[in-house]
DNA sequence: AGTATTATTGCAAATTAGTTGCAATATGTC
DNA sequence: GACATATTGCAACTAATTTGCAATAATACT
């Protein structure tokens, strides 16, 4: 479902900020400066502080999910159930690499173990990436 | 090993803060704020300044490591060696404890699919706790 | 389309986590 | 104990994020 429904949806207007924010978002996380810095380019003038409330209320709906990375901020990215992947962070060099690892079911393997009841997880693998090692 | 050798081994002072901050500490994460506050709480009067300038030398040692749960705050827990562990966090109520999960070896099967060398992993699942489902 | 209602935005100020400069103090060495 | 200097406390600072509020823009209603 696109965001213009998912908004109308649940009574939210649908605005210029949100749209154009969704628009910059990804699978690569970006942190709320870098989203701001992306509709700046673009000539899109959005308020640091209106990035910070559309994200707020993209994870709120489940549209994005934000990480930390150890750096000390958030990083946003777009929610897409049909690529479960996790991230390789460089520790020298800050590149932010995927990985999919699709053939195991942690939630499944904690939920079946323990009485905590799992909704997602993060997993993050922090080493050295090829042009640093 | 303990953190009285070491700190002398690596030319560093044993001074009191370090040893204090060392004793709150446990497998369980707490933040900046929280170890200075545990601190206060046994009489020990630290700056929080010297409690961040201690972690990030203990974090460099490793002999701290520290991670991020979504609140957009540091967490730090000892290095534990023979206690390789998860946590599992309730969206709800913020509770912290630990899995363990020794039977995936994750670093390894990466390393060997992918040219990215892995030094560690975050790997933290949340949801419900007991209480709060 | 024009007007009314009110959610959302921009802007500035505030807050929180973490960092830094520097003089005072404590640790390790002789 | 005296000396050299690493570490601390304190205050000021920075960076990330949040908040109050008046101005604006999105929807609902003629
Ligand atoms: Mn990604
Ligand atoms: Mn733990
Ligand atoms: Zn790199
Ligand atoms: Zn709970």
């Amino acid at each position: 479902m696109n965001i213009v429904s998912l908004l109308k949806e649940k009574g939210f207007r649908v605005t210029k900020p949100r749209l154009e924010i969704i628009k910059v978002l990804s699978n690569y996380p970006l942190s709320a400066e870098e989203i701001h810095d992306a509709l700046d380019k673009k000539n899109i003038r959005v308020d640091l502080a209106s990035v910070y409330r559309s994200l707020e209320l993209f994870v709120k709906m489940s549209v994005v999910y934000s990480i930390e990375l150890g750096e000390g901020k958030k990083r946003y990215e777009l929610v897409n159930k049909n690529y479960h992947h996790h991230h390789l962070i460089c520790n020298k060099c800050g590149t932010i690499e995927d990985v999919e690892m699709n053939e195991i079911n942690f939630d499944k393997k904690i939920n079946e173990k323990s009485k905590f009841l799992i909704d997602h997880h993060h997993l993050e693998f922090f080493g050295l990436c090829q042009d640093c090692q």
